[in-house]
DNA sequence: CGTAGACTTGACGCATGTCAAAGTGCGTGG
DNA sequence: CCACGCACTTTGACATGCGTCAAGTCTACG
């Protein structure tokens, strides 16, 4: 394969000879609203999608990393804010383009459908936690969740690798509110309790290290994230 | 075309000369965990796909409705639940030929992909639900959807049409909270609330009259639903 | 009809939200 | 290099919306 992403994303090759953009941290990539007439797959930093209400709530739909794609909607129109969390560079390229690229490559296509189905799965699991976990547990998936992301944008290979276990949070703790349907205020005990059940330390307010990480996903009721379940290609 | 479906859902003719499967009430359709060798096209009646933690939380992911599509996953294990709410008929077909003929037919295919939009897009409706409405809001815009879903599903034109603003919620009040993310009590209450403030009437527990769609959509914070935006085919 | 399950309602408690203040880190300009 | 100031985070005190527990009431189905 000619780039460096998962032989699972081989449609993202198409982005090899894509222009580049470079985002300063919180400048947008994409406003709700706005023409759908370009795709993006993230080549470093961290961005964010969120849907902001008329009266002023948002919520942040999902983080996204290094080879995650967006941009794609059912409309002509995209209907989600992207914006920069951390400052970071996106290959950009038109839907056209994209689009006919994967009509032409089956393999390409049955690959970007996969993406599709991965991305619908995280939406699943955060509308489980919305729904019916706690504040605490939410904080304690996000975790689990951003250690997982670290793990597989790294490829690094043993889930116990202890590097794993110091984990960022480049975001404000209003976008992790705003991520998990609390208030900051909220976030910031939640932290607090997760320190005094000595499931985690935090370094400073953007970085944490996990000192339990059986307990920790003992609480998030998730045994699974290590498992190749979102790696298999699948259709 | 040789079905009664909508012509932007053109892969669903492959159902037509699909085995069909009755289902009583409650009946299973997919069990969580089970091989995923087989997906589904509703016919009649309502489902619920649902997901249970390790603890008995249970999260229903959607309700499912005529023309609607289930079963497809990024792995070869379902990981959702999907049983009958009502009575209900589907078209059954193996994993392989739906693969089969979307790798065979372009437009079926740029369909299917379409309809994952869509799916996509109302799980981010609700998650922007479960994090930022309160329980009110959450029940007002659930009933605004069923009114939604069944215009579409029985072809009705007009919006304002009166037929629509009866409203029928064949599921238990259980079956409910779990959708919104609340307790079967707070949903009786917010039945309540919205009654009182005159922009409901309950017929009987499984029926709602809409008395003021304007200030139910306004109470929503939505005026989209109307809109053709879940209707016109792209990518 | 009668009975069991589903729904509604009430009283009370707790998790999370709200409001306010103090603490912390960090960039800017003196 | 230090000092100031601003934005972000943490913490505390209090408010409230939703959950819990417990009666009642309805209604669907045998």
């Amino acid at each position: 394969m000619s780039s460096s992403h998962a032989a699972q994303d081989i449609f993202l090759d198409i982005f090899d000879a894509a222009p580049v953009r470079d985002l300063d941290s919180g400048e947008a990539l994409i406003n709700a609203g706005a023409a759908a007439d370009q795709v993006f797959n993230i080549l470093s930093g961290m961005l964010m999608v969120s849907r902001t209400g008329g009266d002023g709530r948002r919520q942040i739909l999902s983080f996204l990393v290094r080879d995650n794609f967006v941009g794609l909607t059912a409309t002509d129109r995209y209907f989600f804010t992207v914006e920069a969390v951390t400052p970071a560079r996106v290959a950009c390229l038109s839907r056209r383009t994209l689009s006919e690229h994967l009509a032409s490559n089956a393999e390409s296509e049955r690959a970007f459908m996969n993406m599709l189905f991965r991305v619908l799965e995280d939406a699943f699991d955060l509308i489980y936690s919305l729904g019916q976990r706690t504040a605490v547990e939410r904080l304690g998936v996000f975790i689990l969740y951003l250690r997982h992301w670290h793990r597989l944008s790294n490829n690094i290979g043993d889930d116990l690798d202890p590097v794993l276990n110091e984990v960022a949070l480049p975001m404000s703790r209003e976008d992790i509110a705003d991520f998990l349907g609390l208030k900051k205020e909220t976030v910031s005990r939640s932290f607090r309790q997760l320190e005094e059940r000595g499931l985690i330390e935090r370094m400073d307010s953007h970085r944490v290290q996990i000192m339990d990480l059986v307990a920790l996903r003992q609480l998030a009721g998730i045994w699974d994230f290590s498992s190749p379940r979102r790696l298999v290609p699948a259709v």
